[in-house]
DNA sequence: CTGGTGACCATATTTGTATTCTGGTCACCA
DNA sequence: TGGTGACCAGAATACAAATATGGTCACCAG
């Protein structure tokens, strides 16, 4: 356990020298030299832990998934009413990111550029993990009667795949738009997506869809 | 007349020769001589027509994205249910344009990282007019009472932002996967949405919140 | 004995210079 | 009068030399 701990520790370490260094240089200009200087250790040690330099920058990405996760499991695991879990899920699976990515505008670009293949690998991983987390709060809601959906786990990747393009992915930060909007955006598509657009009373429908198809 | 039909041939065949030729080498490489020579037109005309090379290429962009408005006007006014009109609208809206890259995987990579401030703004435009049409729909529908929703302008641009993340800007051709995947993805987002999660009928719903929130 | 280390090396990147190419202009002309 | 290609300023490329860096591993302190 106290090995394990200072193992963590020294891991720990040096993720949160390049979460520094990349907002002041950005992923080329950091060097390995940098993150050893800047963690206090040599740069031996990161081979320790790492097998490159593009898995420390992969590891400090996986880590903030990692606590994006937890959070999401929280919303989840939380007393809130099913409708609102889903709401909040939404919300902070976007707001989480846009926040993290406030003061790495351009170097996560720059990062996501330097390597695109694996790290769309990945994006996939973490979002096939809170497509689970959330297929697991539709079903939570099925359970007391308040959703109707017979596939979760495909409803739970759609509404992932929904509010998908407000992550500072595709966009920075700056194209992305203020915070408020952002937010504005998310509860809306959820709010949307939760109460549809079609009228629900059976006899209205048919009676418009007549209507409709009468020819003049 | 004549004059004006005469001046849209020239324009059309620079950008004709402009989509020959991005699917070739891509935009960088791509020379305004080369543009001339595979049009049969001389340097000098290409400016008479465009201001600049940065120009010409989202002409090009420009005609795709006006080719489509004309495609989602058409759905908007045919004789299609007005839900119907809404699926065929959003998965022509995504697959024409997933169409449309096929061809230039990489290069519209390059052109979008060459001219991505002009481009973003370009692409706002695009989805703003998209929006509208989008609206209309919608209001129709609400008309004959399939719908119910206050705000279409609201709902439309919602709409557009919860299928945005399978446009091939963020994500290229081949990491948004196979045609089928993505029509089925439309599809159930559209569906999604039109039917919405959350059981409509009222007396279930209260029931299931007052259990939901009754202590233990 | 073991994890941490920094000297080392192969390769990548940068810098400087010379050469070539290209976006954009405009005087000429059919 | 619209189309054209010679022209030019600046951008881009090619190449060589110099420098930097990712990754390795023999050494060593604890």
């Amino acid at each position: 356990m106290r090995q394990a701990t200072l193992e963590k520790d020294i891991r720990d370490s040096i993720l949160d020298a390049v979460g520094r260094l990349l907002g002041h240089y950005g992923y080329k200009k950091m060097t390995v030299d940098d993150i050893a200087h800047e963690a206090g250790i040599g740069k031996g040690t990161i081979y320790l832990y790492f097998p490159s330099k593009e898995e420390v920058a992969l590891g400090w990405i996986d880590r903030a998934n990692k606590e994006l996760l937890e959070q999401l499991n929280l919303i989840t695991a939380s007393d809130l009413p099913p409708d609102e879990r889903i709401r909040r899920f939404l919300l902070t699976r976007v707001m989480f990111r846009f926040d993290s990515v406030q003061q790495f505008a351009q170097s996560l670009d720059e990062l996501y550029v330097a390597m695109r293949p694996i790290f769309h690998a990945r994006r996939n991983r973490y979002h096939d993990a809170e497509s689970q987390v959330l297929a697991h709060a539709l079903a939570q809601g099925r359970v007391v009667g308040i959703f109707h959906c017979e596939d979760e786990n495909a409803v739970a990747r759609l509404m992932l795949l929904a509010t998908n393009s407000l992550l500072p992915y595709s966009l920075s930060a700056g194209e992305l738009g203020q915070r408020d909007e952002i937010e504005a955006k998310v509860l809306g598509i959820a709010d949307m997506i939760l109460n549809g657009l079609l009228r629900r009373d059976t006899s209205a429908c048919v009676i418009a869809r007549i209507v409709h198809e009468k020819p003049e």
